[in-house]
DNA sequence: ACTTTGTTGCAACCCAGTTGCATTAATTTT
DNA sequence: AAAATTAATGCAACTGGGTTGCAACAAAGT
């Protein structure tokens, strides 16, 4: 259905968002909300945005779901496919800003690429 | 650590392996095993052949780890980057054979690549 | 056969994410 | 501007993937 109404706490969603130069997971959220907004409405305003292609999400092998704001996306097709990388040893996640161009395969309709790094950052090697 | 003894129990996870052109999931390995061996016990196999390069990782956005065979890994490095493909309609997980050559950053040392394509099998889409 | 030590099962637990429902509040209608 | 409509919210309980501590068991070496 998207988002419908405007409401204080999308707002203040979207500015977490804005600030972060990093996506971020439901705790680093709440953390930042200063826990002044319900983990369900939390889950419920990002699955909207990420209809509405406003922000996007992925997995890391930690299990858990980091989300941030789109660049170029629209509901139902997001083309938006940089890599995302998390560094093994501080966990930090980042976005890569180089655009991923990838031999899709024929065999099916593809919606969404994902790519994810793992390895050590730059801070963490020195 | 890794795998250090031959048990019954790591002959029957190898063969279910061997039997599945997919990669599984910890459900799908225990209904093959008819929930003969207890799950904490395959987590912990999974994560010793993990360890030494037998088999691979990877997160669905349902947010399900999904593993299969290695080919060509060896223990700390995982060089076979080929992409997964999982069907929003059937939910089916596949593997892609064809190898995946990223323009890797210079920013980190990267260890592991993951590649999730999403979107319509073909049999869904027909 | 005996000892050593890795492996297993169990039960309890952790935590990300979901759900049903009553309440609240943003929009629309009058 | 007040009333009516309906989306958004908070809460508490729940689901399910995955982990952990520990006692019992079994593979490999002597």
């Amino acid at each position: 259905m998207g988002v419908v109404r405007k409401t204080k706490h999308l707002e203040q969603v979207l500015r977490v968002f804005r600030q972060s130069s990093d996506p971020l997971s439901v705790r680093m959220l709440l953390d930042a909300l200063a826990n002044e907004v319900n983990k369900s409405t939390v889950y419920r305003m990002l699955d909207k945005l990420e209809d509405d292609g406003v922000i996007h999400s992925f997995m890391t092998m930690e299990h858990i779901r980091f989300y941030a704001l789109c660049k170029g996306c629209s509901s139902g097709q997001h083309v938006d496919s940089h890599a995302h990388f998390q560094c093994t040893s501080c966990k930090r996640v980042s976005c890569f800003s180089d655009e991923i161009v990838l031999p899709i395969p024929e065999k099916a309709r593809i919606t969404s690429v994902q790519v994810l790094l793992t390895g050590q950052c730059q801070s963490c090697l020195s």
